[in-house]
DNA sequence: CAAATTTGACCCTA
DNA sequence: TAGGGTCAAATTTG
């Protein structure tokens, strides 16, 4: 499924880029090409479909696996034409909450500490359109500690730490992958609840870079705009919150194309 | 020159 | 013990 929602995705970016090469009165060959690629991708995600829809029907699972929460397209595309909303999530694989709380990531001697170390919470994000490097922007400034290779995958997965860690210990991460199948889709993986906007409400005048909450919720907006009911944040996870705006993320892209410019997309 | 990224080595968990 | 996550020195970037 997390595949056909891909194909879908994909598609619907590059009917926004067809859209771009309209307004640019693109030549007929070129508009031609996009309409191609336009409509084998849907067309293979419709088999695709039919094919699950098939199986389904051929039997019930015993355990119904966690609900991908489509947001809509839409929303996608309203995240590329308003900045402002650039940070909100397209598919919810599926939240997970651990037994330990952020405040138990301290407690071990050892800091490092694995798949126990508060929320996790996997998202699938297309990458930013126009330029299949970037990576989401999800309004926190996050420094990369880590890349590596993944057994069966074709590409690295690449690991980041809030940039407020040194500053006020804080504890979130995320992991960032393409997709094996599309290329165009990420993988993010957020672990562990963001701590340092919870300090920076009483320091918000007197430092820089810090996250700053400039307007609404983004997720709730989303999620009221398109009656997702399921996109909620995990009620023991009170200060996790993708929302709040960060100034300038630049030097993450430069990082994320360097990351990814020597993989073969063919 | 400071900050960010890269990358090989090390450590931990399943 | 394999594979994934993190560290930290080296390197790059602004």
């Amino acid at each position: 499924m997390e595949e056909i929602l891909s194909i879908i995705f994909n598609g619907i970016n590059l009917v926004k880029e067809l859209e771009f090469s309209l307004s640019a009165q693109d030549s007929p060959e070129s508009l031609s090409s996009s309409l191609g690629s336009i409509s084998t991708l849907f067309r293979d995600a419709n088999e695709r479909l039919g094919i699950l829809l098939e199986r389904k029907n051929a039997f019930v699972p015993h355990q119904p696996e966690p609900k991908p929460v489509v947001v809509s397209g839409l929303d996608q595309m309203m995240m590329q034409i308003e900045p402002g909303l650039k940070q909100d999530h397209i598919v919810r694989e599926g939240v997970k909450i651990s037994d330990s709380g952020p405040g138990c990531a301290f407690s071990t001697p050892r800091p490092r500490r694995r798949k126990k170390d508060g929320a996790v919470e996997t998202v699938l994000v297309a990458a930013a359109m126009g330029n299949v490097d970037t990576p989401p922007d999800d309004n926190y400034v996050w420094r990369k500690y880590g890349q590596k290779e993944i057994l069966g995958s074709r590409f690295p997965r690449a690991y980041y730490r809030c940039n407020n860690q040194k500053a006020y210990k804080c504890p979130a991460k995320k992991q960032v992958q393409r997709l094996d199948e599309d290329p165009y889709m990420l993988r993010v993986t957020y672990r562990s609840s963001h701590m340092c906007q919870f300090f920076t409400i009483s320091t918000i005048s007197s430092t820089t870079a810090t996250p700053v909450n400039y307007g609404p919720n983004v997720h709730s907006m989303a999620d009221l705009m398109f009656e997702n009911t399921d996109s909620v944040v995990p009620s023991s996870e009170p200060y996790f919150n993708h929302d709040s705006l960060v100034p300038g993320a630049a030097r993450y892209e430069d990082s994320w194309n360097s990351t990814w410019q020597n993989y073969d997309m063919s």
